[in-house]
RNA sequence: GACCGCUUAGCUCAGCUGGUAGAGCAACUGACUUUUAAUCAGUAGGUCGAGGGUUCGGAUCCCUCAGCGGUCACCA
């Protein structure tokens, strides 16, 4: 291959270029860049162990086959490491051993291309286990370069979003996922072997319920219904126990919250729960307990962990202590000793925990706790006993009415499960819903909704039953060392890329397919008033409440009296009690929301343009002078040189709500 | 959602109070070699996240935007 460099265009001081140039080298050369197949004797694991008592220097004649990716390359490639998923093993290219042909096809590999070797088992006298090659393959060429062998992948963005280069380069990512795979295969094999059974419950739930968090909400075409993906697979798994299905099941799973994103939040995340008949509370202390002791034995051989800088032991005994002795240990206030609720708003004050008044004694006293003693919990701590008002699915305390037979499990200042002695009376139930749906009401969005099957449920009978919820991610990050629940997790979820491609240059105040449909009136009934909507968009930055209302009021007419012409759109005369006729043109909701600036509607005004959503906009040379005038002063601005005052949308109401969904209300 | 910070070569990063853009690795050419982040000599590689402003002059200062990160808020 003298010189045929010369033959292409290609930069070849670029790493990318190279690759394609080596690429088209082996395609001349008849050589399939991507076989189907290469028959590999042995991993490199196997190697390892297998010729372990190699002595240095020492040769076998045993013939190997492996396969790899290539991650280091040393003396012109006479060494290759080669990588695969159990191991590294060095492969020694030589020409002792390889013809001049097999020595060519070594130019044509790259860091990170998967080849296959052939040859012999020696051990270097440096030490080195390798394979004396005498031929090797190209099993796949890879053509994008790897990131810097030293510093590895850094950046935070690319290992999430690329993560198969993060574990191509980092063996820590790659060691993170593997035990969460070894931590949940144990936990599952542990809740098989005391004989409770997995089940699988919907994702899609048409009622929220079994944890207090923000849902997402999605839409089932066929069924024109809306679902929740639910945040906890709680109420379905006790519908089970009700049924008799098995004394106990579990189920570990998805979980989707649609909340902030923290270092200990990922909008999905998985969680195990299970349901036990005949047990209580305290049952489950003991089995969370051995459950998390076995598992961190199991990964780790010993149950003292190191987490950053603390030492965490989960073999001692777990301290049991009620939620209120707790505060009262940390802050000396004893919340138990205070009868209403805002006697104990009056008591937190005095440690600086501020509450807005009419909180209830149990919301006081829990988020007390929160701010007070959660992060104090390092040590493995089954926190007992949390009021009634913050656990609607918890049964009264045996001994105390304001307490539920409730705990959590805290390790190092987390939240790793909660647990309670279920709630089974169907008549209380029903009342702890009804508080729910007021709080619902009130304007608290984590409220759940009311479950009247599960009532139902509950009036057919569940037996006294142990239910819990471990959170797998947090357990998993516990025993890797991993402070960023994102490691833990194959694909983080991330904000998504924007689409570089620009949008149509040319203003177009109303887009094609609107203007073309057809131009007559439909019956008010016929029409799914849900279905569509304008949603009305102001600039926030803008001071003049009148000049908003201006931009308003121009953008909705004049995007109602083009949209009225068309099919679905209807003009509607409503009559009051005298007769008297009020027409109206708006069929559909209409909904005004604040952009933060002009820059914001852009944005908006482009998406729509791009996905074919009818609208008017109303800039502020619109509201110079005459018309001619306004013509001549929006005709000298373009692009981000406009301000605009509003952006009046009319469509489908998914669509607009993945324009602007993000948007706050206009008051 | 609020505040703070970051964005420079394929990767990891320097670049001070404004004055012609730097290193290591990767790539390319060659030398040498049983190496372990091999070594040596040489070559090439950048619209300094985007846009605007101040200035004779901006990677550097100011503003806007975007992405990312951190802290807090929210959150079991």
């Amino acid at each position: 291959m003298t010189n045929t460099k010369k033959d292409t265009d290609l930069d070849l001081t670029d790493p990318r270029q190279a690759k394609e140039y080596k690429l088209s080298q082996l395609l001349e050369k008849g050589i399939n860049p991507y076989p189907a197949k290469f028959d590999r004797t042995h991993k490199a694991a196997d190697i390892q162990a297998k010729y372990d008592s190699l002595e240095n220097g020492e040769e076998t004649t045993d013939v190997v086959r492996v396969a790899g990716r290539i991650m280091a390359m040393r003396n012109n490639g006479m060494f290759i490491d080669l990588v695969d998923a159990t191991d590294k093993v060095q492969v020694f290219c030589h020409k002792d051993t390889m013809n001049e042909e097999a020595l060519e096809l070594l130019k044509l590999y790259d860091l990170g291309d998967i080849i296959g070797a052939e040859g012999t088992i020696r051990r270097t006298p440096r030490g080195e286990l390798s394979v004396r090659v005498t031929s090797t393959v190209m099993l796949t060429k890879s053509l994008a370069p790897l990131p810097n062998k030293h510093e590895g992948l850094t950046d935070v963005e690319t290992k999430y979003r690329q993560r198969y280069v993060d574990l191509i380069v980092n063996e820590e990512s790659r060691d993170t996922l593997r035990a969460r795979s070894k931590i949940i295969r144990f936990i599952r094999n542990y809740m098989d072997d005391m004989g409770t059974i997995e089940v699988e419950t919907p994702n899609l739930q048409a009622i929220m319920g079994g944890a207090s968090a923000k849902p997402f909400v999605t839409h089932h075409n066929a069924l024109d219904s809306n679902f929740y993906l639910r945040v906890a697979p709680e109420l379905a798994l006790k519908r089970l126990i009700v049924g008799g299905l098995a004394d106990g099941v579990y189920e570990i799973g998805r979980c989707f919250r649609n909340e902030g994103i923290s270092m200990k939040h990922n909008p999905e995340f998985t969680s195990i729960e299970g349901y036990h008949a005949y047990y209580d509370y305290y049952d489950l202390m003991d089995l969370i307990e051995d459950l998390v002791r076995k598992t961190v034995e199991h990964i780790h051989g010993t149950t003292k962990i190191t987490f950053g800088a603390q030492e965490i032991d989960f073999g001692q005994p777990w301290r049991r202590a009620s939620m209120c002795d707790l505060i009262q240990e940390y802050t000396g206030l004893d919340f138990m000793a205070v009868e209403t609720a805002q006697d104990a708003v009056e008591l937190a004050k005095t440690k600086g925990v501020k509450l807005p008044d009419g909180t209830s004694w149990g919301a006081v006293v829990a988020e007390v706790f929160d701010e007070r003693c959660e992060a104090k919990m390092i040590q493995p701590t089954h926190v007992m006993d949390m009021p009634v008002d913050v656990s609607p699915l918890a049964k009264i305390h045996r001994d105390d009415a304001r307490l539920t037979e409730r705990f959590e499990t805290y390790i190092n200042g987390w939240e790793i499960a909660n647990a309670f002695s279920e709630l089974n009376d169907p008549k209380i139930q029903g009342l702890r819903f009804d508080e729910q749906v007021e709080l619902g009401k009130n304007g608290d969005e984590e409220a759940q909704m009311k479950d009247d099957d599960y009532v139902t449920a509950l009036e057919y009978g569940l037996p006294p039953t142990g239910g819990w919820g471990m959170g797998l991610d947090r357990l998993v990050m516990l025993l890797t060392n991993s402070s960023n629940i994102r490691d833990v997790i194959c694909f983080p979820t991330l904000k998504p890329l924007k689409e570089e491609n620009e949008a149509p240059q040319n203003p177009q105040s109303i887009s094609a397919p609107v203007v073309e449909a057809a131009r007559s009136a439909t019956d008010y009934q016929s029409v799914d008033e849900d279905a569509r909507r304008f949603v009305i968009v102001v600039n926030g930055k803008e001071e003049s409440t009148a000049r908003l209302m201006n931009a308003i009021g121009h953008t909705m007419a004049g995007l109602a009296g083009d949209v009225a012409t068309k099919q679905d759109f209807c003009f509607v005369d409503y009559q009051d009690a005298d007769g008297g006729v009020h027409p109206s043109v708006s069929h559909y909701p209409v909904i005004v929301l604040k952009a933060k600036n002009s820059n914001k509607i852009k944005n908006i005004r482009d998406q729509a343009i791009e996905k074919n959503i009818a609208f008017t906009d109303f800039t502020d040379t619109m509201t110079i002078g005459k018309t001619q005038e306004q013509l001549a002063a929006t005709q000298n601005q373009c692009g981000e040189e406009l301000n605009y005052l509003g952006l009046c949308l009319f469509g489908d109401r998914d669509a607009l709500s993945e324009l602007t969904g993000k948007l706050s209300l206009y008051k």
